[in-house]
RNA sequence: GGUGGGGUGGCCGAGAGGCGAGGCAACGGCCUGCAAAGCCGUGUACACGGGUUCGAAUCCCGUUCCCACCUCCA
């Protein structure tokens, strides 16, 4: 089966075929790093990491370039308000990102430019654009420069929508612009702005505009035409309608595929700043483990709105323990020794749920039943199919990025050494367990357990002996 | 007003003409010294009303409710 993707351009499901064989190009919209991440920002990314993950998986050597937009608006007002320097808070925020995508396991982009970076780049896509006769300097002598939407046929296409019949904005301010659609290429420098927010430029100092920044860089790292663009639904309009508009004016293929992930809402509500229903990954790092989190914000298929509710997380919880718990005995059953060398393998009904637009719930189905067939094979004592088992889950879990048993997930870091020490003395205590069992002698037996429990160690009994766990 | 996406069993969540995805929870059983884990079983699920069809959750018509975008938004 070939690869499928939705792409929203078309609206349609098509195959994916990668314009350089072998190779995928993929640009995906970060953050504004205007405040704190929340969830949604942090589903967006880990879509785009499965997507990533999937493509490599399938054998493709893929270039993934994440922005970052480190000046707009938003984050002048609110260095101002908290009188910091823009730039120091557009890094501070930028870390918090950072810091939220490394707990979650997102893969690291290929690169992660910023806009402040690329001025001279935005500013000869400018000078294409207003040479070509679709964008123009504003005749207020504000400095700005605005892309003309009515010079564009294909303005709108992205979204399926006529210029004509959009909702006029309620704040609309059509300033020195022909088409109150018309957006801004260039922001021209105001009084009372900061020096440092201050770029010269062909038309008068200033900075860029928001759309202007991803045009210019897809372009210089991916080329002017490249495979997947991404970023959330609620970018798809202005945010991307004006990027493909942008570039496409300028001559630029630009994307094959557009695809856009869906919005967390809490409690059926769209999460957003405005109505303060956010949860931030550190609020949800509180409840659950990090892996588990990622479990909950990835299982839904990545277009459906994943609606968080509380007792979301402890659901997610019991699911990731049952794959945690079989290849914890299983490997304890088949690897004993700890040093495996096993050969992970991806079930049929899994690639081709991946292949299919990315079908994680019905991958997941996948690997939940080989689960289900990895404890009867372990209860029958049947090693071959124990293995075949855990060769699946490992293929799965690995391919999704929630394989349990990669150090990413192991607390604390790095404790090997913790770990090997701590399974001597639990070992022990397991042996000394398993004599008084032998001897019916169940006081002494329960005891042990219970001290063992107390200090966090979970025990389970098989008909093959005892193994232990930390408490979840 | 325009453009999209939806309403699936107690909850989450796939599917998209015929065989009840999967997870969570609940109940019963098996296993177990007990427990935990695990395994097996139990639910007459597809917003509502019509229609097409041998057969509809899936197609058609109508109704209704919800969400997103059209201003900054992942």
């Amino acid at each position: 089966m070939t690869l499928r993707f939705y792409d929203s351009a078309t609206a349609a499901v098509r195959d994916f075929v990668p314009l350089k064989e072998g190779r995928v190009s993929l640009y995906y919209c970060g953050a504004t790093v205007q405040g704190e991440p929340h969830i949604g920002h942090v589903r967006s990314a880990l879509a785009f990491d499965q997507l990533t993950r999937w493509l490599q998986t399938s054998g493709l050597d893929v270039t993934v370039v994440r922005n970052v937009t480190d000046i707009d608006d938003k984050i002048l007002v609110k260095a101002a308000e908290n009188n910091e320097p823009w730039w120091a808070l557009a890094y501070r925020f930028e870390q918090a990102f950072e810091d939220a995508y490394d707990a979650l396991g997102i893969l690291k982009p290929t690169y992660e430019p910023r806009a402040t970076g690329h001025i001279p780049e935005m500013h000869a896509l400018v000078a294409q654009l207003i040479e070509r006769g679709h964008a123009y300097p504003a005749p207020d002598n504000s400095g700005d420069v605005y892309f003309d939407v009515r010079s564009w046929a294909k303005y709108g296409s992205l979204t399926h929508q006529n210029i004509d019949d959009m909702q006029a904005a309620a704040d609309a301010d059509p300033r020195g612009k022909r088409d109150p659609r018309d957006f801004a290429l260039w922001k021209g420098f105001k009084e009372g702005e900061p020096e440092t927010a201050r770029w010269e430029s062909p038309w008068g100092a200033g900075r860029p505009g928001w759309h202007l920044e991803c045009s210019a860089m897809v372009t210089k790292y991916l080329g002017t035409e490249f495979d997947i663009h991404g970023g959330g639904l609620d970018l798809r309009f202005p945010h991307h309608e004006n990027e493909m508009a942008q570039s496409q004016a300028a001559g630029h293929g630009f994307a094959s595929f557009w695809m856009h992930n869906g919005m967390v809402t809490y409690l059926g509500e769209k999460m957003s700043k405005s109505i303060g229903n956010t949860i931030n990954p550190r609020e949800m790092l509180e409840i659950a483990r990090p892996l588990v989190v990622r479990y909950y914000l990835g299982q839904a298929h990545y277009r459906s709105v994943l609606d968080y509710r509380p007792g979301s997380l402890t659901e997610a919880a019991a699911a990731v323990e049952r794959i945690e718990t079989f290849m914890h005995a299983a490997l304890a059953k088949l690897f004993p020794g700890g040093d495996f060398g096993l050969v992970a393998k991806l079930p049929d009904a899994f690639r081709a749920a991946m292949d299919d637009d990315l079908n994680i719930p019905a991958a997941l189905a996948v690997l939940h039943d080989t689960v289900r067939a990895g404890n009867t094979a372990l209860a029958a004592r049947d090693d071959a199919g124990t293995l075949l088992a855990l060769q699946g889950v490992m293929g799965m879990t690995d391919a999704l990025g929630i394989n349990p048993t990669e150090a990413q997930w192991q607390r604390g870091g790095d404790a090997t050494a913790e770990t090997a020490a701590l399974d001597v003395l639990v070992n022990a205590q397991l042996a000394a367990r398993a004599q008084a069992r032998k001897e019916k002698n169940w006081a002494e037996s329960d005891r042990i357990r219970d001290t063992l429990a107390a200090a966090g160690i979970d025990i389970a009994d098989s008909a093959d002996g005892s193994i232990w766990s930390l408490k979840k």
